[in-house]
DNA sequence: CTGTTAGCGCTTTCAC
DNA sequence: GTGAAAGCGCTAACAG
């Protein structure tokens, strides 16, 4: 392994130069700091991470917290993508990124805590926000950075990025509005959600507006529950003209039921959903969806915990990701054959 | 900050009696072993990552190898439960995970390269095993413990870990000849992936035995090349009696195709597919698919992995993870109504 | 069984 | 602009 001491002596100076050099100090000469350089290169010198993290406290590593109870959620395409997003950004400005799961909760805090005291991480990502937790209490005490996917409940100084659910979700509701669908039916996942609450809010103002009844009923993600209450609906002739579901996979399991109870989409019925994936794109059939761009989230996400992390000057704690509808065939006017 | 040296004060022992109690040694009394770690409790104290890194060369750190170029292979609810699994068994064992991904193939070799010699990984889990490739060749250079999930290609001496993916494709072809079928298409995702080979491989045997010709064609994860082909299909009458796919990724996408073409699953034609998740679970309809058990894929590799780090001797570098068949409706048999 | 000591590789005062 | 020296928190000989 070569060390600095290898670089300073091949390069005819003092340890400590070769280390002002590396952290990019100025107060050196252009002469030695090409030599030091090129001696660097050509013997292929990499600082070693833990003896920097060990007198700097900084380890140049951020944490990923992830709350995932089911597999659902954790299957969820949105995660990986934002994930995928975190990775780059962190990436590209020198940050390592370490990752975990707990189906426990207590688990995961335990983690942190040692994560924290380790200085094993300089800042945290957390990939959700139901309910202003005890994580994020455990980090504002340690006076530890983090920034939130998802919406910020109580604290507005934390930094948070996310979509305008509301707003995309009126956006959703007028165009379907718009290509004559009077019938709605909001299919929403259960578990008192942010997002799902935001998506509610948006759909039902613009029902409000056309002097609608906004139809919302919760569902776990279980198929039989879903295939009942279609059932009934059918039975009793009051089936919605269209169905919104909260999310991907909400809309997944719909599309399921319906095949199975022989509606076809879009001439039977019709369906759009939130969070467009390769799951929406490839679905039976490609179904309007909602991006919400969760890989720009994610860089956002590693971009905004790097500055943090630098202790940089924060103007806005509320960054909004743009959202857009994709529209598929699941929303397509089609006349019926019969 | 709470060192090793506070502990030892307030227990009044010396610090290396405290570091022998951290790491179990036994030859220290039980009194002093509770003394200490009473006061290490009171005191919460937690030991600096960082600094143990430094001196024992050892970050009982794991590094993950994603290989994903696109997002159809990231997004795909494999990987995402194999990683699960990792972060399961290496956490039950006190080891962090770094995970990255990188678009382009240099940028990930130089990372690895990066992570070797910052000492901040202990061993790597590769995510792939496509070909013998360049990182695996700069691991086994630096004498770098890793293992592959997936189909190890050229060195038995390689921890890897796989299903038998041969036999579960000679179970599934059985099953569907056992259910009256006899004319198959196998639709196989290109890129010359060892997984597929094997199923392919299975798939043939099977066919070979019962006297049949094994169709099989390859594409890419593109929906209008697919449906282009069924499209000829239905026009020479020469549909199959029974698709399969060899991964979930491309029976997503054909489920899309065969609704657009408006043959119904599982009456008009039948489907089934490799690699059980909730995307199969709650398709239009429910597939029938072999349960790879990615999960316990994933398991296993962080076990295999720690093993291997700890230098424990290694009896079988070839761990098999079962595979069952799960029937559902795309495969039921149902009388035509007409 | 326990303490003393040296040192891992790096950064950071403090001199000059 | 550069070097010498101290020390981050821990472990690992080496004594005893």
């Amino acid at each position: 392994m070569v060390t600095i001491k290898d670089v300073a002596k091949a390069a005819n100076v003092s340890p400590s130069t070769v280390s002002r050099v590396i952290s990019g100090n100025n107060r050196i000469s252009d002469t030695t700091r090409v030599k030091v350089l090129s001696v660097m290169k050509e013997l292929d010198y990499q600082p070693n991470h833990a003896a920097r993290t060990l007198v700097t406290k900084q380890s140049n590593t951020v944490g990923i917290i992830q709350k995932s109870e089911n597999k659902e959620t954790r299957q969820n395409p949105f995660i990986i993508d934002v994930l995928a997003g975190i990775y780059k950004s962190c990436k590209a400005q020198g940050y390592a990124t370490i990752s975990t799961t707990s189906e426990q909760y207590e688990n995961i805090e335990l983690e942190v805590s040692h994560m924290i005291s380790y200085h094993a991480v300089d800042g945290f990502i957390l990939l959700y926000s139901k309910e202003n937790d005890m994580i994020e209490q455990l980090l504002a005490q340690h006076n530890m950075p983090y920034v939130v996917v998802g919406n910020p409940l109580l604290d507005q100084q934390v930094i948070h990025i996310d979509n305008n659910n509301v707003e995309a979700a009126e956006q959703l509701t007028r165009y379907l509005v718009s290509i004559g669908h009077t019938n709605f039916l909001f299919l929403a996942e259960c578990g008192n959600y942010e997002v799902v609450k935001d998506r509610i809010k948006g759909f039902s103002n613009i029902l409000k507006q056309q002097k609608q009844t906004a139809l919302i009923e919760y569902f776990d993600m279980n198929y039989q529950s879903i295939k009942s209450y279609f059932h009934h609906l059918i039975i009793h002739n009051a089936l919605p003209s269209v169905i919104i579901t909260s999310d991907t996979m909400l809309n997944h399991i719909l599309l399921s039921v319906l095949y199975e109870l022989q509606l076809h989409v879009p001439t039977d019925i019709q369906t759009a959903t939130f969070n467009d994936s390769y799951l929406t794109e490839f679905a039976a059939p490609p179904q309007t969806a909602v991006d919400i761009h969760p890989d720009l989230l994610g860089e956002v996400a590693g971009d905004s915990i790097i500055q943090l992390m630098r202790r940089e000057h924060i103007i806005n704690f509320n960054k909004v990701i743009p959202t857009e509808i994709i529209k598929r065939v699941s929303t397509q006017l089609i006349k019926r054959e019969q």
